[in-house]
DNA sequence: CTAGTTGCAAATGCTTTGCACAGGA
DNA sequence: TCCTGTGCAAAGCATTTGCAACTAG
């Protein structure tokens, strides 16, 4: 899968990196182990999953708050997404890139991908008709997966 | 329109009583009066906002947490919806019979329903794929509206 | 009577902010 | 050196919970 490759992953960085430079920002050590643990992360990452990710993958603690700072960033620079999943915390993803909608199982919570270019465009239709400049796009089906229909 | 019809309202709420009744709970008119304020809104309506029209046009003071309790229940009767407004309280509406969607422009947080049966259909159809058995959807559009196209 | 209900105060949990200090450029 | 970043502690804010008094059926 494209997001486990590593070499790509090295390019992400450089642009990243080239990104932030680019705003008078500051490159870190912090804000590089964020992305790579959400690159490498085959799932969406609540800040609380990105710690423990942090802590035990990678052997560096960075605190709660720079997490949430670094990821405020990386969402405004467009390059994440988050989700808000059904009375708990946000979940984060990297930005692929094309709009995609997820299947949330309210029981055991677990969250399936799922593309359909039909509905983009029509989504796109709709904005249009309301004069609205799209800028992004939640799509949620909430329901029962196959393992929590009892 | 359908929702500002006094007579509907009335039948409307003798089948939530009948419903309360049969579940064995109790009507009360705090429960009443919030299905009410939303019965009669054309706009999707925070916590705060029910309290505040509650006790400007209805007269009445129903305690922050009296709502909550009555909206979860009504959500949970699917009689309401909740939706989420970026970085703000969550919005609940009465369901209409049918599923829809939001456009809502993240500089003056308006938000626009729309109506697409053919995205509903693919939902549907993307649902039954994945063995999901769908229980709600939401589908939210962000962007500018007209207006905040400066 | 007796379970559900109300509403205050307090707790909870996610997220943000203030601030002192550390460290990129 | 300067200005951003980090991270602790504290604040903020929407929402939930504990609990005692209340009330519908």
């Amino acid at each position: 899968m494209y997001k486990k490759e590593v070499n790509n992953f090295y390019i992400t960085l450089k642009n990243f990196k080239q990104h932030i430079t680019n705003l008078n920002l500051k490159n870190t050590i912090q804000k590089d182990y964020i992305l790579k643990v959400l690159y490498f992360s085959n799932k969406h990452l609540t800040v609380e999953e990105i710690e423990t990710e942090l802590l035990v993958k990678h052997n560096i603690h960075i605190s709660t708050t720079t997490i949430y700072k670094a990821l405020k960033l990386l969402e405004k620079l467009n390059i994440i997404s988050s989700l808000e999943v059904l009375e708990s915390a946000k979940c984060y993803e990297l930005n692929s890139n094309l709009p995609h909608g997820h299947l949330i199982c309210t029981s055991c919570h677990s969250i399936i991908e799922f593309k359909d270019t039909s509905i983009d465009n029509k989504q796109l239709e709709i904005a249009n008709t309301h004069n609205f400049t799209l800028t992004n796009q939640v799509m949620t089906i909430y329901g029962h997966c196959q393992r929590c229909q009892n």
